[in-house]
DNA sequence: CCAACGATGGGT
DNA sequence: CCCATCGTTGGA
């Protein structure tokens, strides 16, 4: 079932730890991709000193950003790069979830294709193909011509599941953030502990 | 106009 | 640990 409005529209590290086990689906004209969820990051703007919307910092495309929750915020880093945030709580709060890592589903052979990785490979690099935020973003070829897109259409959503009876959700400080002082210890990352399709570092 | 920066990823 | 890489940002 496709998550809807009310989903997105609350608590930031609720949200943050309920989409693990979830599927990002992403249907383009040259075919659809998913993946189960298994790593995501909450960014508590403005308050946050971790999150691009520290101290209530706002440009044209962190607009996203500021709208209700329900919207994919997607920026691009070191020029060549790009992240998904999940837009959570109500409009005016530039609060969100960062999608850390997928354990592909749908479209694999896809998926292989756009990360560079030879279809008939793909398999065997399985978890080569979404095992960062960036990575995922190729794979399912998420960039910043859909930033602002509505999760609750057709094209970008996320369909609601949860953990296996044996998987078990952790949280961890989170990934590249040394520069964020008393937040760089907050444990808001979410991940289900040893699975294997979990962004390496740390 | 222009320099500094980076919620990464890949290599050593 | 090191660094390539380049669009965006914000200050001059």
């Amino acid at each position: 079932m496709k998550i809807e409005r009310s989903f997105y529209e609350r608590n930031t590290l609720n949200v943050a730890r309920e989409l693990i086990g979830c599927s990002l689906v992403h249907r383009t004209p040259d075919g659809i991709t998913s993946g189960r969820i298994v790593e995501t990051e909450a960014y508590l703007g403005p308050e946050d000193k971790a999150a691009h919307s520290y101290g209530s910092r706002h440009t044209k495309l962190m607009d996203p950003l500021y709208q209700r929750g329900g919207y994919a915020h997607i920026f691009q880093l070191h020029g060549y790069n790009y992240c998904i945030n999940i837009v959570t709580e109500k409009i005016n709060i530039p609060q969100a979830v960062l999608i850390r890592a997928l354990e592909p589903v749908k479209g694999i052979g896809l998926m292989g294709l756009r990360r560079g990785i030879d279809p008939k490979e793909s398999v065997k690099k399985l978890r080569n193909l979404t095992n960062g935020p960036s990575k995922l973003c190729e794979a399912m070829s998420i960039d910043t011509s859909i930033n602002g897109i509505d999760l609750c259409g057709n094209e970008l959503f996320i369909e609601s599941d949860g953990p296996n009876k044996d998987e078990v959700i952790v949280s961890s400080t989170r990934i590249n953030i040394d520069y964020a002082e008393e937040f760089k210890n907050k444990p808001w990352r979410f991940l289900l502990d040893g699975n294997k399709f979990v962004s390496k570092k740390k």
